[in-house]
DNA sequence: CTGTTCGATGTATGCGCTTACAGTGGAGCC
DNA sequence: GGCTCCACTGTAAGCGCATACATCGAACAG
């Protein structure tokens, strides 16, 4: 590994200009063919792959667009760093492996599918995507790194400071998603979280026949809860039910949550029967939720019927199955780079807010199995 | 979005040179703190974000490492790209969801888990990691375009035609993963795929005894199928058994491959006994093997055992669930990314091979439940 | 008080490429 | 034959930053 060769080498060894060089890369129709192949051919000789460095700072674009988690998982499940390369071990380990109680360990499921969505639309659009995960406590360091690497930035809406937000967005343009569209100049991508409460609550209540359903919001700083139990509300309102009656439980997004709001319910009844209908604000809560009712000997849905917000893919594997709106994470992932390059085509356009619409998904704990 | 903010305005408004500008994000010990307070007021009055394209072109480095995996599931789920960006469709489309029959839509746990170990690594080293996914048709242009974003590179061996890693190996070092060494000078990183298939073998023969299993080969041209049959080979050898005498089947490493297999065998067997033990050359095979066994009748592990190789997450879902040698995916992406680590640090170093050790998972496909 | 040393900062160059703009020569035309 | 036009290629000027080297003072030893 000498010297990575340049445009100057090729050139050289070509006969040419190192504009033709690099003109047989951007604009291979603006050179003659013969003097194409020329040039293609001292391309492979020498070994040559230009520099995105170089292009970038010259063509002042990057080609790639950043994408930006906080972190979930950020258990190191013990698996010490690589530091040491020793040789090879060759011992095999014999594990009688007990079959586990489950529990999802990757609560990341949303970002994987709207990581896939990106990444779908990025290689559409020409993209290359750089993705950055929120590692432990400072994101700014992760964030401001991406910055000045990317033409484009989209990152979930709370996930940094909007102090951070302002100072990137100073150099390059910014997507949030799955915030609420506030009074910023940032555009946004998000679901229709409102709208997917409504269809759920009304089908509870209409079709359902439950006139009280309790509702078990999530944290009440996000705008995903806000949106969503404004839809509820406006279900109950709709059909005549005072929504300010009933009791709202207190979730947070986590199974964890979800177990220790039925727990507390369920001390709350005291033996008495439980309500006729629980919506919670996502999957997760619910989930944790049903589990400890069905361990106390709640029957769902005879006895109560269980609903949950999000589609994640444990919400099809438990029993019952979870009803649930579903997300269009994919979609979401498309939408957040579509809107990128949107932007990047015409930076002048006013702020863009983009809302995807949900789906309802009814299932076995809300209703029978046929 | 005026104009992006460079050294140069930042130095001009702190009333500096730009380099100390530089310095103050380098070797921010080399500044002066006065002086550099001066300059980081600038920066967050400015909105400054470096620019790693001029850093990179500068530096003669990025800080970036590369990933490239070959696609597996590039099923485009039917979800067709954003290119309108029209405004909010907010029609909730109700589904009666009825429960599907599975079938794991991703195949690729497998590089999953092995990005997360890079990043992990990545994130331990300071580099930042940009993955690619081989689109379709040709992997040349992606790879190229990454390796001309990065320091190092590294790949699924096989995944790439030799041609092009040479080419791009006169830029950057390349690891890379899961191939048997071969005579060529790139540093490899792997897993022990014949102490595996060995232990796991001998596990089936001296254990359960049985001394005449049936081995399902996977694409033929791949290390890894030959290493694990040949660890196959090693240990009926050990036992004395004439593993040429015994029939060998040959999948394709794929759930549908394992499929045909087990039709292939039952059509053949033509109602007489199964053969006492199948090992698979990998999980998928015997997954897809399973399934098909079992609506025929087949009980396993009781009229049948079957094995596999990898440690898939399916491999713990199935009934029953599947005995199999577990890769240590983490641990190999950690140990790609600590290997070009080290490449970059010390560039005339010896090609470096390092193996990995597996772990034998054994389970109901197996042997009883107790 | 002068020569030395060293920490802090400035000067100047180049990293490898893109791209306006300026040739250059041949074909087509009057 | 001279002129225009066009297709192609070369020239040259940065892009924004890192860094070797030069410079400048002040602290310090003699």
């Amino acid at each position: 590994m000498k010297k990575t060769p340049t445009v100057y080498d090729v050139a050289a060894d070509a006969g040419v200009s190192i504009a033709t060089v690099s003109r047989v890369f951007r604009r291979p129709d603006d050179v003659r063919a013969s003097t194409r192949e020329t040039v293609l051919a001292s391309v492979r000789a020498l070994g040559y792959v230009p520099s995105a460095s170089a292009r970038g700072l010259a063509a002042r674009r990057t080609g790639v667009l950043g994408l930006f988690f906080p972190d979930f998982d950020v258990v190191d499940e013990g698996d010490a760093p690589s530091d040491d390369l020793s040789g090879s071990a060759s011992r095999v380990e014999v594990v009688r492996d007990i079959p586990d109680t489950g529990g999802a360990q990757r609560a990341d499921l949303y970002f994987d599918e709207v990581l896939r969505g990106s990444e779908l639309q990025a290689w559409h659009d020409g993209f290359t995507l750089m993705i950055g995960v929120g590692r432990g406590s400072n994101p700014v360091e992760v964030v401001t790194d991406i910055a000045g690497r990317v033409d484009g930035l989209a990152l979930l809406a709370g996930s940094v400071p909007d102090s951070l937000l302002e100072h990137v967005s100073r150099r390059i343009p910014i997507v949030l998603i799955a915030g609420a569209r506030r009074d910023d100049d940032f555009d946004h991508v998000m679901v229709a979280n409102a709208d997917g409460m409504h269809a759920l609550t009304r089908h509870v209540v209409d079709d359902l026949g439950v006139r009280d359903p309790v509702f078990v919001a999530g944290p009440s700083a996000t705008a995903d809860d806000v949106e969503r139990h404004e839809g509820f509300r406006r279900a109950l309102a709709e059909s005549g039910i005072d929504a300010e009656a009933l009791p709202v439980l207190h979730g947070d997004f986590t199974r964890a949550g979800g177990r220790r709001v039925a727990a507390d319910l369920l001390e709350t009844l005291a033996g008495a029967a439980p309500p006729r209908a629980i919506m919670c604000s996502n999957d997760q809560t619910a989930l944790g939720l049903m589990e400890v009712l069905i361990a106390a000997g709640v029957r769902i849905p005879l006895d109560t019927i269980v609903t949950g917000f999000d589609g994640i893919a444990e919400s099809r594997m438990s029993s019952p199955r979870l009803t649930t709106v579903q997300q269009p994470m994919i979609a979401l992932g498309r939408a957040a780079v579509a809107t990128m390059r949107s932007r990047l085509e015409d930076p002048e356009q006013p702020p863009m807010a983009r809302r995807l619409p949900v789906k309802l998904l009814l299932r076995e704990s809300s209703e029978g199995s046929a």
